[in-house]
DNA sequence: CTGTTCAGCTAACGCTGTTCAGTTAACACG
DNA sequence: CGTGTTAACTGAACAGCGTTAGCTGAACAG
């Protein structure tokens, strides 16, 4: 056992200096995050194994995460967090029609999903129970991505380029479902058969986009 | 400890008879699911549990199940083999039209999904390394119910009532993508604000078959 | 030099799914 | 009625999991 080898580049540091904890809290969160995408699986990415990449012994991950949940939340809270400074804002400063937007906006979604599966997983299909508060239910719909979608359905509404007979919520909701629901279902169940994933795609945001509009 | 109460009504069988090995296994299914439905959480479904409610132990439950993913599919699947008979076969008695008929399939879904939120999120949201392979994905589709649907579809295709410009799979796909992401977020973010959730429900169907109509 | 505190370890607990080897009870047959 | 067979089941245990309690040692402040 080397120590903290994966921490810093340091020779032999038995152990992180005193106020760089915080050092030791990101080795965690890197390990882990290599475990998930490594394994492709929550359950392979558990104390023991993520300790041992770091160099540390399963309890000392305690110090920085209260479970592993929290944990696990926090390692793909980070990605989450990129979506609207990788996908939204862009389509934003390069277009200012509201359809071309949205299907920008969508096909970035279904791609961002579809490249992190077990991350969108762990984010959006687990039991309610595991979901540590600052990822709580009613925190997802208060991301500036959802924000930014809803702003720019409202905008679309109002110019007549939406459908103005529902409810902009729930048009909304029903744009972001729709989207879900091919993610969801082609990472839980990713050997379905059926038309390749960039057909059903395409179809997918056809129909919703189509719904949305005005008839 | 009473022995097999639950399993017979008689007095105290220590045990199940010779040939009667199909009631013991009945008893185990029914065990799981009355768990799976009290306690909302697979997790809750263990082993011990399921062993301590039919009055055996643990070990007695693999000579019927070769292990915990087989159990809580199976009863799971009785649930869903039902939906053909209990939504899909009605609608298509009542009803000639493609459009009306796909409504109403898509309400039962929903609510079909809504009602058995853990049976469906076993069912459709879990890893598919759980997946038992008579539950696997290619199977899926091969349900009647996918099957009825993707029929219908095309018959509204044939008939001009849903658009032609998609291929008829990739179309059904669609549809069921988006009902599925509406049950699926409700399943796993039941406390997400927002509009309530029949509202949600109408307009995702609004928007879905808008979208299938020709333009 | 001394006291404090951060960083981490050792050991263990309780729980899980699961397996192995043995036991009991039901039945068929001579 | 006794006996062999076998289905049904048990007792004890294993390995792995997340997690906790309590201790150790290094790093720093005074």
């Amino acid at each position: 056992m080397t120590g903290l080898s994966d921490l810093a580049a340091a020779p032999q540091p038995s152990r992180a200096r005193r106020g760089e904890g915080d050092r030791t809290r990101q080795a965690i969160l890197r390990a882990a995050e290599e475990l998930l995408i490594e394994s492709g699986s929550q359950e392979q990415v558990n104390i023991r194994a993520v300790a041992e990449r770091v160099g540390l012994t399963p309890p000392a991950i305690y110090r920085y995460f209260s479970d592993k949940d929290h944990l696990l939340f926090e390692a793909c809270g980070q990605y989450f967090d990129d979506f609207e400074d990788e996908v939204i804002n862009p389509v934003l400063r390069t277009t200012d029609d509201v359809i071309e937007a949205l299907r920008r906006i969508a096909e970035g979604y279904v791609r961002f999903g579809l490249h992190h599966p077990e991350h969108y997983r762990i984010m959006f299909m687990l039991h309610h129970d595991h979901t540590p508060e600052q990822y709580a239910d009613d925190r997802v719909v208060e991301t500036g991505s959802f924000g930014s979608t809803a702003a720019l359905v409202q905008r679309g509404v109002a110019t007549g380029q939406l459908r103005g007979d529902l409810d902009v919520a729930a048009l909304t909701w029903a744009l972001w479902a729709g989207l879900h629901g091919l993610v969801a279902l082609a990472v839980a169940k990713p050997n379905m058969p059926g038309p390749p994933i960039d057909q059903r795609v395409a179809a997918m945001i056809d129909v919703l986009m189509d719904g949305a509009a005005p008839r």
